[in-house]
RNA sequence: GCGCCAGUAGCUCAGCUGGAUAGAGCAGCGGACUUCUAAUCCGCAGGUCCGGGGUUCGAAUCCCUGCUGGCGUACCA
């Protein structure tokens, strides 16, 4: 490391900052600098790229910043790659050398004795390696679950939960001002029917034998709340009239329900900050309100009875019913009124997660809260997939209205917490999903959940190991890393490096897959240095600088698998 | 019919929002445990990126079109 250090600016930085962020740094500089020479015409600069060159020979990082820069300075590609190169500020001599290749690429070739030292920002960060303040504070709210207290979880829900908590979770690594909230659509006809659900099965319980309605729910659980309110209340429920018999069921029910779902996310490592009742939009006359208003702007219609929100305005395929033909509002209505809401409680940015089959939906939220004077852009919709439930290759009947399903509940009985979570995460959310129970709970090398987790468990395998023989775990500065020479460890230094990019992307898109992808590439590069090189029981400084690396790993797994909400176990 | 999402190795899926010779896991075949955890590793094999056009220096990625699968198309939530 002689000539390297004292120019560090890197070393003084609070925030992770990787190679990539660097040298976009320096390429952002550039262009500027080559208008200063002369070199180049002064124009607006497109987007910086950096990107990770797949051939080793086209050299660690590459731009091709001369290439969309080219129609903008009718130039050739390969002359503004020359100059771009000329006029590079690498004041802290990073890079070894560039190469202009192909149709107009930069390749950077990062000084080999570099690398070792990006490992002090991690060491140094600790838990907040991959923590950025790209979200600058904004307030955000990620809205997911929301299943309405009809019945416990299903596996169904399970994806959804998991996915709106995780990438909660990135955002507030992310620098977002995150809160998480539960809807309950508690204010339907759907518990009217919950309550007559209960109702029914409470009657029976006293022996009336009436045929049971076949559009009620059909689960055991209706049977248990009943037995529920049959020791709580005795035959109390059976003086009264119908319809107070029925709406203290419904109460009762959707309570106890909504306990449940509460418990059963807890178990599942999901929890919120809010759980929002869609009766509290009906208070004083809250729906209304917002109808009268959007009417005042002229975005409502009246036909009939009927009244009618002018979705088309914005590019909706068809107006829609915010007050039906009876009166009643509609769901949408409600939904608008709640997105005002939301809004009205100050967050800069919404996001909804919802199940796909509501793909539907999105166009008449986006005319909602643009009729409210929202921008679209302060509104995001993620569509989870729907679940195709397996058990060993052969797929699992379900049926809600039949009462027949796999809830969250037994998921995480079977399978376990961390193989299910990991299992929802490992495939982008907007793609279809196989969940094989079978596969999910086996302990072998078919669950890739374990092959992270074993690397986590081997690392502080060797950590306990190592203490054993009389070492302290080293920090930064109690070793050489200019012993890291090794191509296989210069590459998990570049991996370890890339985290905090990925935490970033994996915030910009809102896409969690990125993270176990990251995990099982780590896990995997770390597998085969373990395998082909001893940590412990080389020359004491190398064996240092080792375990000092190999600590590192340990503790960019435990970040990535806290984002996920897995265990990073100590020992398997 | 119309709309949305998918179609990439035998299977399940990535592919960094247009980059260089398309990747991983599993399954298959052949190897590695007296060593810091073999839930691991090493090697081999595996491809019409659904088909057809187009856009440009360059396409799995963007546009058009056809085919296949899933979902949606309510005054249900």
């Amino acid at each position: 490391m002689v000539g390297l250090g004292a120019n560090f600016s890197f070393f003084t930085e609070g925030t992770s900052i990787s190679m990539k962020r660097k040298l976009t740094a320096i390429l952002e500089r550039t262009p500027h600098e080559c208008f200063a020479r002369n070199l180049l015409d002064p124009c607006d600069l497109p987007p910086i790229e950096v990107d990770l060159p797949r051939e080793e020979a086209h050299g660690d990082y590459a731009t091709n910043l001369a290439m969309t820069l080219a129609p903008l300075q009718r130039k050739k590609p390969r002359d503004i790659a020359e100059k771009i190169v000329a006029c590079l500020d690498d004041s802290e001599c990073v890079i070894e050398r560039t190469e202009i290749a192909g149709p107009g690429f930069i390749n950077f070739f990062i000084r080999k004795d570099y690398w070792p030292l990006l490992l002090e920002s991690p060491d140094r960060l600790k838990e907040d390696y991959g923590r950025s303040d790209m979200g600058e504070g904004k307030k955000v709210q990620v809205e997911f679950v929301s299943a309405n207290p009809t019945g416990p979880l299903h596996i169904g829900h399970a994806r959804g939960a998991v996915t709106g908590d995780v990438i909660a979770r990135i955002l507030e690594a992310s620098g977002y001002d995150t809160r998480r909230e539960y809807y309950i659509n508690d204010a339907g006809n759907q518990m009217n029917l919950l309550g007559t659900s209960i109702y029914h099965r409470y009657r029976e319980l006293f022996g009336h034998r009436e045929p049971y309605p076949e559009n009620c729910y059909q689960g055991k659980y209706i049977i248990d709340l009943a037995q529920k309110i049959k020791d709580k209340f005795g035959d109390g429920l059976l003086k009264k009239d119908v319809d107070e018999a029925v709406s203290a069921c419904t109460d009762y029910g959707a309570a106890e329900i909504m306990e449940g779902i509460k418990d059963d996310l807890a178990a599942f490592g999901v929890t919120f900050d809010c759980f929002f009742s869609e009766k509290e939009l009906y208070k004083d006359n809250g729906v209304e309100r917002l109808i009268a208003e959007l009417s005042e702007k002229g975005f409502i219609y009246q036909d009939g009875d009927t009244l009618w929100f002018r979705t088309t305005a914005f590019g909706d395929e068809k107006d829609r019913v915010v007050v039906r033909e009876n009166g009643e509002p509609t769901y949408f209505a409600a939904d608008i009124c709640y997105h005002k809401n939301k809004f009205d409680r100050g967050f800069d940015l919404v996001i909804d997660i919802w199940g796909a089959d509501h793909h539907g939906y999105i166009p008449r939220m986006y005319a909602a809260i643009q009729a409210l004077g929202k921008k679209p852009e302060a509104l995001k919709i993620v569509l989870v997939q729907l679940v195709n439930l397996l058990r060993d290759g052969v797929p699992v009947a379900m049926s809600t209205r039949a009462g027949e399903f796999v809830t969250l509940r037994e998921v995480i009985d079977e399978v376990g917490k961390d193989a299910a979570r990991y299992n929802f995460l490992m495939r982008r959310s907007n793609s279809h999903l196989d969940f094989d129970l079978e596969l999910a709970k086996r302990q072998s090398n078919e669950n890739p959940v374990y092959y992270v987790q074993y690397a986590h468990a081997r690392i502080a395998s060797i950590m306990r190991t190592a203490k054993e023989r009389g070492y302290s775990i080293p920090s930064y500065r109690d070793v050489n890393p200019s012993l890291l020479t090794l191509d296989e460890e210069r590459e998990l230094i570049k991996i370890i490096n890339r985290f905090p990019d990925v935490v970033e992307g994996s915030a910009r898109t809102l896409e969690p897959h990125r993270i176990p992808f990251y995990c099982n590439e780590l896990a995997a590069v770390f597998h085969s240095y373990y395998n082909k090189h001893r940590v412990i029981g080389v020359e004491e400084e190398l064996s240092l600088a080792r375990l000092f690396l190999v600590k590192i790993i340990g503790l960019v797994l435990g970040n990535g698998l806290k984002l996920l909400g897995v265990t990073a176990p100590e020992r398997m």
